[in-house]
DNA sequence: ATAAGAATGTTATGATATTACATCAATTGC
DNA sequence: GCAATTGATGTAATATCATAACATTCTTAT
């Protein structure tokens, strides 16, 4: 695998699309959202996806099958992500807490699981929509 | 909403299919185990599984689009429920841990964020596959 | 008995994701 | 050079997951 310095065309297209949209995007929207620039099929979409999920710029958010642009691009060391995804204007907030890492890790740790992927999303309401 | 005492036909159908799968199950696999008790669509699968989430006694596991009957169904006071889940051989492991959830809670009372539901599922080998 | 609310049955459709196969481009080994 | 390999792409078809819309039946409270 070569740095992330040299996207192909489709996967900074697909970056870009992300990097640029008010919130996550459901794979269909941005193929839609790319048929200008030449997209014809989703599979175009979905392996654009993969390599960028791969080189850790792109995060998929299993709850509501969407993708967005990784708030942290720079240091993506496997650490715990977990987001905050607000249902009504679908804003996501990205963090991380060693101590749940550190949780969890203890209790895969504990039970002889190995542990590949994990996935923490809280949704609910955000600040501005739970106020309003 | 009436105590879980009394379920209707097709909710005791879909949670004994679920409670007698060797893991996880999609909605459609649970149909198709249901022909032959007069299941003929997905509705009637999701309706169930929509009241028996509901009533607490199937979780939904997000990140592989199935679902369980839950493993311990007696005390469903809304805490938070973390998922192990065998890529290998599907067994899910069900469980609880006080500190994330204080740990994600205060995250989210510090950021105004009213959380609705939360989502935690680590992918991975169980300790029978991974030894293997 | 009847009205209200749930649950059901059925068809159709929408939304998400992958398989399969052909082609093209860059790199590598000889 | 030039096959051979590898990775990216294009395209069509299909698989998988989920809901909308509508009519009907069942339950229960009054």
């Amino acid at each position: 695998m070569k740095a992330p310095a040299e996207l192909t065309k489709n996967q900074a297209l697909v970056l870009d699309a992300l990097s640029h949209a008010e919130g996550p995007l459901s794979a269909y929207t941005i193929l839609d959202r790319l048929r200008d620039d030449g997209f014809r099929a989703p599979l175009q979409v979905y392996r654009a996806l993969e390599k960028l999920q791969e080189l850790g710029l792109v995060h998929r958010l299993e709850s509501i099958n969407a993708f967005v642009a990784c708030a942290h691009p720079h240091d993506h060391h496997q650490e715990l992500i977990a987001f905050a995804i607000c249902e009504n204007c679908g804003k996501v907030d990205e963090f991380s807490d060693e101590m749940v890492e550190e949780r969890l890790g203890r209790w895969a740790k504990a039970h002889d699981f190995r542990p590949s992927k994990t996935t923490i999303e809280i949704r609910g309401a955000c600040r501005t929509c739970s106020s309003a």
